[in-house]
DNA sequence: GATTAGCACTCATTCAAGTCGAGTGCTAAC
DNA sequence: GTTAGCACTCGACTTGAATGAGTGCTAATC
């Protein structure tokens, strides 16, 4: 990234002018694009020959390829590069903002995150892909033990940002009233306010001495209450438009696109992406990431480009949302879509 | 289905003989059977002519047709359907509880859901359709109030089969801890008991009444309560292994696959299937359904067929397992596998 | 020294013609 | 009723030529 400046020093004004036509062109078209193309789509009068020179340094430079000789060029990943962090801006800031997407505000915030995905990939053509957030350095809100039956009891947690976790304890033998009311009080007492990853066995141990003398059942229940609070990251990751795929010829042909939906049914490879954006985002400013082929994580993925964003609903709600397509995906269109979208979410959750 | 004799009678033995022969043929190869290969392929000693008549009378009959002059045959639905109604009996039997599919008891019932989708769909090589079980007959069994922060109430909401329900209820003005017990028993009393059916606007007005004084905030929280029981069929269904789909030439070369992965996406489609199966075994006896093409609601995948069977958790919690595949899947593995995972979901909460 | 025109060469793509083989329907013989 | 034989159909595959987009290189031009 450091390496910004250099790059540029590395083309002349000339070389980037082709290098832009190139990609631009290839963007639209997914076709390799030839000398003769280039010399009449730009501005500047050169003939084919000079372009075919040009784009031989470029090749040379590793920014375009031939896939087999005598064919016109592709970008390379480290052409993408190069175009996504210099070459966008002016082109970026007129498209930005003009799309109108509409969440409706439904207080299910599952239900908008399926359907912010849902409306990224409509919009797109691409496809969407969106994380729950990450609740463990939340803090804990809320938490109730009821009698729900004569052998069971419900824990219900609540942590910052309304995330509500539910679970069903059963006992070996009836708790009386009086119990449940001194385990509630045990209970919020001590964990009232803590993150959840602050809620360790350590801690669970001294509330069970705590408790005194029920030993027996009441440690099971306070058990249960912290396999509850920690229930093992209950990430989900939700997708929409995985189909899309199919409609770059290029990923479709290749049989890729198949491999790429088949990643799209699993967890761990889409956690990688979704890792990556928000560790990249804790460490800095709040931007949305560009990820292109072998720069991603998950192998099946290197086909493919990724454009990601942390949503911050506040309390600590991160989460990340991203838009999948080919490597020659309109970046663009699709920043611009996301950043859209951020600012809807923002808003609806600002005013809450 | 009342025809199923007419339809024994309308073929005699040797034509009932060469169709099973053209659609085992046909499951295993997905390509058209000639009659030259039945000659060989049966125990019946004829010769491809003679079949090749038999062929055309069967042809006539609507059993199978030519995908293009001189070509081989391939089962029509109707095919399909009689072998699956009349000629799968006994090698189902043999092959049937062979599978041993492990469930690992999880207890949460979404997880237990999702991985039992999985484990079809990879086993099978076809893809898995679960649906969340319906509660609206089920019964209220637990109903609490709780005050979480200065404005906001938590209702929390428990129906037979331990279906737990959360609402986050804004409120206007803080509400005193005395009228949340008040609301608490009045809710209790009147609603415990009751299936979610049953609590329809009308009641909801006559406890409005009931609640006396506190006409507006309370109303807004009854409301609030009655809207979380109601919560508009939080129906979900899984799906697993979509991209199973793509390992069958015929859809695949055909592009059909892309539509049916597509349809997968699409709740409302999906519930078509869902809910044929639970109307058809409403109605009758638990046995495993068979939809084959056509037969199917939903249009796009009428390229398909499907295995569905009706799931049964006890507390009246019913939903819908579904096994799509091509219409020459293997019937008896999958409604083998079927019954094998039904079993076992049967004795992980028959224990329970 | 940079630019351009011209030319030979490469290579994927397209298309028609030809071959192959699986399969059928029909007829005549068994 | 069954079978053998034969002509015919039609998709799948192969081949080879034509096409055309595109390149690299060289020599002429600015």
């Amino acid at each position: 990234m450091a390496k910004e400046t250099a790059k540029i020093a590395e083309l002349d004004e000339r070389k980037v002018k082709i290098l832009t036509a190139v990609i631009r062109n290839y963007l639209e078209t997914g076709e390799p694009v030839g000398s003769r193309t280039i010399s009449k789509y730009t501005d500047l009068k050169l003939s084919s020959a000079t372009i075919r020179n040009e784009m031989s340094d470029l090749e040379e430079l590793g920014y375009i390829f031939q896939p087999h000789t005598s064919s016109g060029r592709i970008p390379t990943d480290k052409g993408y590069r190069f175009y996504v962090d210099n070459l966008m801006s002016e082109k970026e800031r007129e498209i930005q903002e003009k799309e109108e997407l509409i969440i409706e505000k439904a207080d299910k915030l599952e239900a908008v995150l399926k359907q912010a995905a849902k409306l990224l990939a409509t919009n797109t053509n691409y496809t969407a892909l969106v994380s729950t957030p990450e609740t463990h350095r939340n803090k804990l809100k809320f938490l109730q033990l009821s009698k729900v039956e004569k052998d069971s009891l419900l824990a219900v947690i609540v942590v910052e940002g309304n995330i509500i976790k539910n679970k069903m304890i059963h006992t070996e033998e009836e708790i009386d009233e009086d119990t449940i009311l001194k385990l509630n009080l045990l209970l919020n007492t001590h964990l009232n306010g803590l993150s959840l990853e602050e809620i360790n066995l350590g801690l669970i141990t001294l509330l069970k001495e705590r408790a005194g003398i029920h030993t027996e059942i009441v440690s099971s229940v306070i058990d249960a209450v912290a396999d509850a609070i920690r229930a093992d990251e209950d990430l989900e990751i939700y997708t929409s438009g995985a189909t899309n795929m199919f409609k770059y010829p290029e990923l479709m042909d290749s049989g890729k696109a198949t491999d790429i939906i088949n990643t799209f049914e699993n967890k761990e490879e889409l956690e990688k992406i979704v890792n990556a954006s928000l560790a990249e985002n804790n460490a800095g400013k709040n931007e949305m990431q560009v990820y292109i082929g072998k720069e991603m994580a998950s192998p099946a993925m290197q086909d493919c480009s990724v454009v990601t964003a942390t949503y911050d609903l506040g309390d600590g709600m991160r989460g990340t949302i991203g838009i999948v397509g080919p490597k020659r995906m309109d970046y663009e269109k699709a920043m611009g879509t996301m950043q859209s979208l951020m600012n809807q979410l923002d808003e609806i959750y600002k005013k809450k």
